[in-house]
DNA sequence: ATGTCAATTTGTGTATGCAAAATACTGGTA
DNA sequence: TACCAGTATTTTGCATACACAAATTGACAT
């Protein structure tokens, strides 16, 4: 059952390129903190571990550097981007930012349709929170936003917000985990659905932040639980102001 | 002098790697639309056209990929993605979303040397305005921007504002050239700069939203002359006031 | 002893070759 | 004439080989 990357639906259209499990594996591996940040990431090296040759690790790590997830050193090959708390949290807020957006809009357009499949999937919701179900949840969860993406009616904002989401999938789940983060959650979505019934987007855009930042808030806490204070990375490099 | 590809201005950063040259140049003909949507890209026949070998060119369309300029058809190759107006106009919403996102988090965030920056440029594209030169303010534009990307203080959300806005640069300048554009734009940047010398980002990101909304109603007016009015498709819900 | 220059070494960037897959074409049959 | 099967061609995907650039190390000179 624990396949070692468990495939989900889209992964269906991947065709099963080398290049692509490559990609997937690398990801997961950044994902997850396997693969620790500013690591150097050699060709050859990897093409051994994969059991390829070259070319496809080539091809994983030119997409994965257009994704932002490992970074191109000048002649001297890539590394894994530094995920420092700083950027983790950049990216929650971005995240936090660009779901408001979204809810927002999904407010303002979104067809009964839409509105009667998010309420049921919100409903659905209540007895995973009660079974504490954190897989079933964090499935629902995807989908629950993901349906207030489409409901935005623009496509490319849909699939921008979602690939923010997916690159922190993998430090949302963690943050579910912990204390009664779950409950909360749906507290929040109550609310949020609350302010998408009565058609008013503004509230449910502020709703909708601040319980992404929640979300924030608990990986934070549980970074910091986990990883002490005073880590070896993460004081210097994104918040310079680089003077002009 | 007339190199076979002729670099512009960031070229320089490319560090002369072939297959980031034909990325460019690949992105260039796309933005500009000298490669028309759904075409198919062939490798060889790109390889033969750049003078170069199937690699290079593989990796430059596999990092299109990921931009999402292109996309690949199973295992048929890749073809130029479909840039329909209504992709076009969601991609500029996205992005005004995006800026106005960015420009209220910059109102609070940002430090006096940024602020003093930001008013220099903007008055200094007084006379580029005056000049109608449309080209230098093409170019004060982006650093105007980009000026509040930083001052957002947030590296990952003014990298995909970047992102966005770079992928629409090429329909920027188009309907930059168009009538009085130039002028209104700057009035409109004035307005916003009056917001953030208030400290009120929400009016800041209001205003910012309506000039990044008219910047698309005046491409869509070219579009609309160009390629007349009755396209496939374009006329449901781009430009509804969507609230607020 | 230290700094500089050169050579070696390591690793990326590019080219070419080969195999598999998909499409198109052709021939045959109903 | 229409449809199906088989083959051939085209094109992608991967592997391997080669070239070039940069870093490191060692030697030599000051």
């Amino acid at each position: 059952m624990t396949r070692l990357f468990e495939v989900t639906a889209e992964a269906e259209a991947d065709g099963g390129l080398l290049s692509d499990r490559i990609r997937n594996a690398l990801t997961d591996e950044i994902a997850s903190g396997a693969l620790a940040a500013g690591s150097a990431l050699e060709e050859q090296q990897l093409a051994d571990r994969f059991g390829a040759s070259r070319t496809p690790v080539r091809e994983a790590l030119r997409q994965l550097v257009v994704s932002g997830l490992v970074e191109v050193r000048g002649r001297r090959g890539v590394v894994v981007a530094r995920m420092t708390p700083e950027r983790i949290m950049d990216m929650f807020e971005t995240s936090a930012e660009a779901e408001a957006m979204c809810v927002r809009l999904a407010t303002y357009r979104m067809t009964p349709l839409e509105r009667s499949h998010l309420i049921e999937l919100h409903e659905a919701s209540r007895a995973m929170v009660e079974a504490s179900n954190v897989d079933a949840y964090d499935a629902f969860n995807r989908e629950f936003h993901e349906c207030i993406y489409r409901a935005t009616h623009n496509s490319f904002l849909a699939e921008q917000a979602q690939a923010v989401r997916s690159r922190l999938s993998g430090f949302r789940r963690t943050q579910l985990r912990q204390g009664d983060r779950i409950r909360r959650s749906r507290e929040e979505h109550e609310a949020i659905m609350q302010a998408i019934a009565e058609g008013d987007g503004d509230t449910a855009a502020r709703r909708m932040r601040a319980h992404m930042l929640n979300a924030a808030t608990a990986l934070r806490r549980y970074i910091d639980d986990r990883f002490g204070g005073a880590g070896s990375r993460g004081e210097a490099e994104d918040s310079a102001p680089d003077g002009v």
